[in-house]
DNA sequence: GCCAACGTTGGC
DNA sequence: GCCAACGTTGGC
């Protein structure tokens, strides 16, 4: 079972939001390669769950992908913020998965944490200029940031 | 708010 | 196909 890491700003999906909710939709992902991995993702696969552009910038729960990816809807509503005009006039290029709550860390792993690692210097999200949100995780990587928590 | 780095766009 | 300009991401 793939393991994965996804980037969400908390002003758009937080942790504690999907917490409450228990599931969301992950959408709005506008690059190619991150919706490619989105595409790859099965229901029951495990995520890391990243809260950027905030002021403790880190790793903070995992989640569970509930639904394989389909269209993303935001894409053709010309009132939502993640609108592509042209995935009305040349068909919707963008995909969305569905996505659950599991576990929620006593501790946030920060980034800088995260850098000092070793075995996670492969991981394009400490890599430097990776702006990639949605990234494989190995089950190597996997483990040596859980044992971060 | 700054800025480095990246992806996309569009002129040529 | 090249590449400059632009917009975005995201840490700090």
């Amino acid at each position: 079972m793939p393991y994965w890491l996804m980037k969400s700003e908390p002003d758009e999906l937080s942790i504690s939001a999907l917490a409450r909710l228990g599931d969301a939709r992950w959408d709005g992902v506008r690059n190619y390669q991150a919706r490619n991995f989105l595409r790859a993702m099965q229901p029951g696969d495990l995520f890391l769950f990243y809260h950027s552009s905030c002021p403790r910038p880190g790793v903070a729960s995992i989640g569970k992908i509930l639904r394989a990816s389909y269209p993303d809807p935001t894409a053709l509503q010309a009132d939502s913020h993640y609108f592509d005009s042209k995935a009305l006039t040349h068909g919707n290029p963008w995909s969305a998965v569905d996505v659950g709550h599991v576990e929620t860390f006593e501790r946030v792993i920060e980034l800088p944490r995260l850098k000092a690692a070793p075995a996670l210097a492969g991981l394009p999200l400490v890599q430097r200029g990776s702006r990639l949100s949605v990234m494989p995780v190995t089950p190597a990587q996997w483990e040596a940031i859980l044992a971060l928590r």
